[in-house]
Parts: C-alpha cells; sequence; structure tokens
RNA sequence: GGCCCGUUCGUCUAGUGGACUAGGACGCCGGCCUUUCAAGCCGGAGAUCGCGGGUUCGAAGCCCGCACGGGCCA
C-alpha cells in the first residue's frame, strides 16, 4: 500500500475525566505525527448522549493543552455529524450491507441464553434480516457481516492480524435512539479525515475487522495501519477507571508536577528508546519516537518513577522560570521571595509542592519548643553575631561559620537550635532559611526561643 | 461462552537463537558527603525470563499445549 500523508487523531468520549490512559494515546499520536511531519486530530466522539458531559469536554482541551499536546484540527464533534451517520446508514441498508432488527433486548438476551445452554458460540440468528416484525416501533441497523472473508491488517506494534468474519455476529450500526454506535461513526470519520494510522488503545484491537468491513461496505480506504498501545494498570494490575482510579489528568498540575515530567514519564510508560537515557523533553521525544518500540503488554502506572522524573526535570528549569512554576503554589509569597526562594529549592524538591513544606515557615510561626542549656548558648550566641550581620545567605553563612570556628561546636549543634526557633521543621540550608526571612523577623523569633 | 491480546527483578524496561554469570532505571537497603530535608557519589539485595513439552549443539527470544491477567462481542 502506497504511503499517504500522514494524519493521526485522537478520538476521546467526553463521558468522565480525561486520566493518563487518554494522555498517553494523544501522546503517542502527537509523537508520531510530528516525528513524521503529518498532523494530529482531535476529535470529539460524543454520541453516547446521556453520558457525555460538556464539563468533561472541556477537561480534555484542558488536559492536552496543559500538556502541550496541541491539536492542528479539530475538534470535530460527531454529535454535529448525526446527518452523515444517518445518510451512510440509509446507504448501507440500500445496498443490502445492513439491515433494520426489531428484536426487543429481551428477545435478543433470550437468544444469548439459548446459545449459552447448548453450549455454542452465540451470534445474532438474523431473523430480521428474513422475517422483520417489522410493525414494531423501534429498530436497530445492524450491519450484515460478510461470510467467509478474512479481515486482515497490520498494528504496527503487533503485527499482521487476521480476524475471520463468520466467527463475528452482525454488530448494530445504529442504535434505537438513531445516534450511530461507535463500530459505525469511528470507521466513517476515520475515512472522511482521511486518518492514516488509528492510533488507539488496545481495548479497540477487537473491535478493528468490524470497522475495517464497514469501511469495505461504504467503499471507503481503509486506514493504512494501525496501532494499538496497550493499556494502563493500576497498582493492583486491573485496568485504570474511571470511576475507581479518578485521576483526571490536570490533577497532576495540583499535586506539583510539570507537564514536561509528565510527558516524559507517559512516553516511557510503553514505549522505550532503546538506549537508556530517560530524561527527555518533547523535542527529543519527537527525534525518538518510534511505534515499533512501543511494549505489547500493559504497564502499571508508578508515581514514584514519576516523582523522580518530575525532580529531574525541575533540576533542568533556569532559576527564573523554577518561580514562576512555583509561585502559584505559594499564593502566601510575594514574587520577589519566591525568586530569592528558588535556587535553595531547586535541589530539594521532587514535586512543587515540596515546596510548600519548605517554606510554610516563613508564613507561620514555628511552634515553641525547649531547649536544652547547651543549644540555648549557641542559639543566644548565634543571635547576636546575627544581629550585626549582613542580611544576605553569604554573609549569614560565612557568619555562622565563623562563630561555629571559634566556638569548636560542631555544625549540628549551631545549627539545629537555630532552624528549631526559626522555622520549626524542615527547611532549606540554614543562610537561605534566614536570609528568606526579614531580619527583624528572624532575630525575633530567635529570642522568642531564648 | 466465543474470539482476540498479553505475561523478563516490587515497578518501568533492555533483549529479535550463542557477547546472558539476564543489562539499565525507579524504589528499597548500606556507606560516603553533609547544615535538617534533598541532591550527588560508591556499593548491595532483588528475575527458577508465567508453567509444561518440543525444535536445536545451544532457547528469555522459535513451535505446540496449559495457566493466569486483560480486552471485545452480547
Amino acid at each position: 500500500m502506497a504511503d499517504r500523508p500522514v494524519r493521526v487523531r485522537m478520538a476521546p468520549s467526553p463521558t468522565g475525566p480525561i486520566h493518563v490512559g487518554s494522555a498517553r494515546t494523544a501522546l503517542f499520536n502527537v509523537l508520531f505525527a510530528r516525528r513524521q511531519g503529518g498532523r494530529f486530530l482531535l476529535r470529539i466522539d460524543d454520541t453516547d448522549l446521556e453520558r457525555s458531559t460538556a464539563e468533561d469536554e472541556r477537561y480534555i482541551y484542558e488536559g492536552l493543552e496543559w500538556l502541550g499536546l496541541n491539536w492542528d484540527e479539530g475538534p470535530v464533534r460527531q454529535s454535529e455529524r448525526l446527518d452523515l451517520y444517518r445518510e451512510q446508514a440509509a446507504r448501507l441498508v440500500a445496498a443490502g450491507h445492513a439491515y433494520r432488527c426489531y428484536c426487543t433486548p429481551e428477545e435478543l438476551a433470550a437468544e444469548r441464553e439459548a446459545a449459552q445452554r447448548e453450549k455454542r458460540p452465540y451470534k445474532y440468528s438474523r431473523r430480521c434480516l428474513t422475517d422483520p416484525p417489522s410493525h414494531r416501533p423501534t429498530h436497530v441497523i445492524r450491519f450484515l457481516v460478510p461470510a467467509g472473508q478474512k479481515i486482515e491488517f497490520e498494528d504496527l506494534i503487533r503485527g499482521h492480524m487476521s480476524f475471520d468474519s463468520d466467527l463475528i455476529g452482525d454488530p448494530v450500526l445504529v442504535k434505537s435512539d438513531a445516534y450511530p454506535t461507535y463500530n459505525f461513526a469511528s470507521p466513517i470519520d476515520d475515512a472522511l479525515l482521511e486518518i492514516s494510522h488509528v492510533i488507539r488503545g488496545e481495548e479497540h484491537l477487537s473491535n478493528t475487522p468490524v470497522q475495517l468491513m464497514v469501511v469495505d461496505a461504504l467503499g471507503y480506504a481503509r486506514p493504512q495501519a494501525t496501532a494499538h498501545i496497550p493499556l494502563i494498570l493500576a497498582p493492583d494490575r486491573t485496568k485504570l477507571s474511571k470511576r475507581r482510579h479518578p485521576a483526571l489528568i490536570t490533577q497532576f498540575r495540583e499535586w506539583g508536577y510539570l507537564p514536561e515530567a509528565m510527558v516524559n514519564y507517559l512516553a516511557l510508560l510503553g514505549w522505550n528508546p532503546g538506549t537508556e537515557e530517560e530524561i527527555f523533553g518533547m523535542a527529543q521525544l519527537v527525534e525518538r519516537f518510534d511505534l515499533s518500540r512501543v511494549q505489547q503488554g500493559g504497564a502499571i502506572f508508578d508515581r514514584e518513577k514519576l516523582d523522580w522524573i518530575n525532580g529531574e526535570h525541575i533540576r533542568r528549569l533556569p532559576l527564573a522560570e523554577l518561580a514562576a512554576r512555583l509561585q502559584p503554589f505559594l499564593p502566601e509569597l510575594g514574587g520577589e521571595v519566591v525568586e530569592r526562594a528558588a535556587p535553595a529549592l531547586q535541589e530539594r524538591m521532587r514535586t512543587l509542592v515540596d515546596g510548600r513544606k519548605l517554606l510554610s515557615y516563613l508564613w507561620t510561626e514555628p511552634a515553641p519548643s525547649e531547649l536544652d542549656p547547651g543549644s540555648r548558648e549557641r542559639l543566644q550566641a548565634a543571635r547576636d553575631v546575627l544581629a550585626e550581620t549582613e542580611w544576605a545567605p553569604e554573609p549569614i553563612e560565612r557568619a555562622l561559620e565563623q562563630l561555629r570556628e571559634s566556638r569548636g561546636w560542631s555544625r549540628t549543634q549551631l545549627i539545629k537550635p537555630i532552624r528549631t526557633a526559626v522555622a520549626g521543621s524542615d527547611s532549606p540550608p540554614i543562610h537561605h532559611t534566614l536570609a528568606l526571612l526579614p531580619k527583624d523577623a528572624a532575630l525575633a523569633r530567635m529570642e522568642r526561643a531564648l
């Protein structure tokens, strides 16, 4: 098959918060498109009217934008193309590729049970193909699966796929409410939008033969290839579910993750570059990405590794940029303070939220604590020296170092009581801890502790 | 129930018949450094390659069966 212009798409259903699995599917589409110099389209598969919500649709845009996964075309909304699907359905019925089915859910359930009782594989009986009870008020439209066909296609991740049409029961194309099913709307749009590569989750692999038969019957071109990427699993190895694992992708922004770290981690979940490098920016990912190196088995989402990757990206950020990213997490502090704090924080954060822990002493007085006589003496001495010291990290560090040496104290001995008095618990290196606080405030805290 | 997909350290993975005493990363443990916490450096534990057969001089990798997990169909 001749290569065509590369056009890929992400086609989420807005029936729940967009989670990491959808985000990764989007990412793989984007990486593939950019790598191949193709285009990435966004399509909203919102034909499930009851379950689709405007809010979930907004989450999709917000999530993709946050991750920097911009689409070149769209969004195309299926709910605005319903006439198209109806026309196509009528066309298939007229051509004898599809037929009306009036069977009730009860009748179908009975068929299924009978098949199970007799231990034979269930397929729709096709009663309505020959003997439709057409006086009934509602019907669906079923596709007439051609007999004795091998449906074959190339999957870029799983290789050559082959399915036997005789094993497939006539699928419903149009529901009784006149809305198209996924297996109908999706292949129509893929064909009309000239999607060259269908990159989507593994759960759609079994649907592919049906969709290809539909495309064939419609007389449209099949996609050049598919790529069914493996599922992302919860720690218990079950599929990540929107209900049980409600991890909205933008939730990670609230948790202090950088979008570039998220992208980096998601790329590595199920794909690897074949080298031992692990930290990548978007441009480097685009350079290296290759669907043939995508894993076939599902991967568990591992927050620990994400944390590490996030820390690596934090450490690579220019300081001004880090300060800007930190600011929303530190609404208590002015921009100038955050900028001064950034260097002291950069080495010790895995998530931006960690910065809050380290700096919370700036707007929260530490709880008073008991001082043993030795600590009291050292704290007193430190206070006296610092009162005469220029208020910036380096002079403070020098002054404390000098004091420590002249008295023969260990660093821990001197610094522990200062930190306890000024910050309470964890804080940046002591000279930064002090310098970030106004001088009088720092001295006052030391005095209060004495 | 039928069909389909998958299965390498706890986790992500390398691996495409001999370089495998199965490599790396996260995490974990220990040490160094040190100003708490981190970061950094060094070291360590950790995988009967899902199980059983077969092919082969040789199998994590090929073939067959099974188990388990998952998906789709309804």
